[in-house]
DNA sequence: AACGATCCCTGTTGGC
DNA sequence: TGCCAACAGGGATCGT
């Protein structure tokens, strides 16, 4: 699934693409895709004509700034991939979006499980966005040691849960949540208040050597979810993962089997030598 | 307020 | 072999 690094990458792709261009056409195929507009005709009439100013990103969103003032989001859900190509390349199933700019080039959105999405805002609306609630980002913003110790303080819930609320820090998803733990030592279930002040520095710093290896390797393509990148090509960090998806195997530190138990619904991964309660 | 459960969706997988 | 239930999960929403 797409997490910081995989939208980082894709960030950089369309940036390359996109920046300085205009958009000649645009076009939406699926409700869902823009649920956070009246309509996909919406987001195609505020796209057209438009030039795009900047690619960035928060958290996992992508936000991508246009010459009127309003900000098309993007989001790739579990599923989502954009793909920059000639407008006579085969249109892949899935395919919701397609935007042509003044290059020729098209920028298109392909989303099987449709929990990504393509939106356009005004300032008003941006603001009470999901954009809006984000804590600060996990590979740009990483809050210092001392404020993540203060945003934990009292909290009952486990440390991965925390992780995954993307108002404590933005871009950490189910993969890197837990090969972030396991490279801290730390349980998955530990109270996030139960923490010392040792302890988040380990997090903090293996949050950021994650994330950037992550990114080095050209993100994560699991074998079951083609996340591809831009070009088509599959990223290489599966193979470095210590944790993730790795239940029943040897512990790449110490041998014995990785373990797996659910936390809010979502699969957590740990070594229960490395990383005891 | 904090926390957990539920829902959305479809390609893949595992069990029978 | 074929079928179908279970599974994967980010974010929004709702109940406790």
């Amino acid at each position: 699934m797409p997490e910081l690094p995989e939208v980082e990458i894709t960030r950089r792709h369309l940036a390359e693409a996109m920046v300085g261009r205009k958009v000649q056409a645009a076009s939406l195929h699926h409700a869902r895709t823009s649920r956070y507009n009246a309509s996909p005709d919406e987001v195609e009439v505020l796209l057209v004509g438009r030039s795009i100013q900047s690619v960035g990103r928060l958290g996992k969103f992508l936000v991508i700034e246009l010459d009127d003032g309003h900000t098309v989001v993007g989001h790739l859900g579990m599923s989502g991939r954009f793909s920059v190509t000639s407008p006579d390349a085969n249109v892949e199933p899935h395919t919701h979006f397609i935007a042509t700019l003044d290059d020729g080039k098209q920028i298109r959105f392909i989303d099987p499980r449709t929990f990504g999405f393509v939106a356009v805002f005004d300032a008003e609306a941006l603001a009470e966005s999901g954009v809006a609630r984000l804590g600060r980002d996990a590979l740009l913003d990483l809050p210092e040691t001392a404020e993540l110790l203060s945003f934990l303080q009292g909290r009952s819930a486990p440390i991965k849960a925390l992780l995954l609320d993307q108002r404590l820090v933005s871009g950490l998803g189910n993969i890197y949540a837990d090969e972030a733990l396991f490279m801290a030592a730390l349980n998955p279930l530990l109270a996030g208040g139960d923490l010392t002040s040792d302890q988040v520095d380990r997090l903090r710093d293996s949050i950021a050597r994650v994330l950037e290896e992550a990114i080095e390797n050209g993100g994560t393509t699991l074998d079951d979810l083609a996340y591809l990148l831009p070009d088509g090509k599959a990223g290489d960090n599966m193979s470095v993962l210590a944790v993730y998806g790795r239940t029943g195997e040897p512990c790449r530190r110490c041998g014995s089997g990785i373990d797996r138990v659910v936390v809010r619904g979502r699969s957590t991964h740990f070594c229960p030598e490395c990383q005891p309660q």
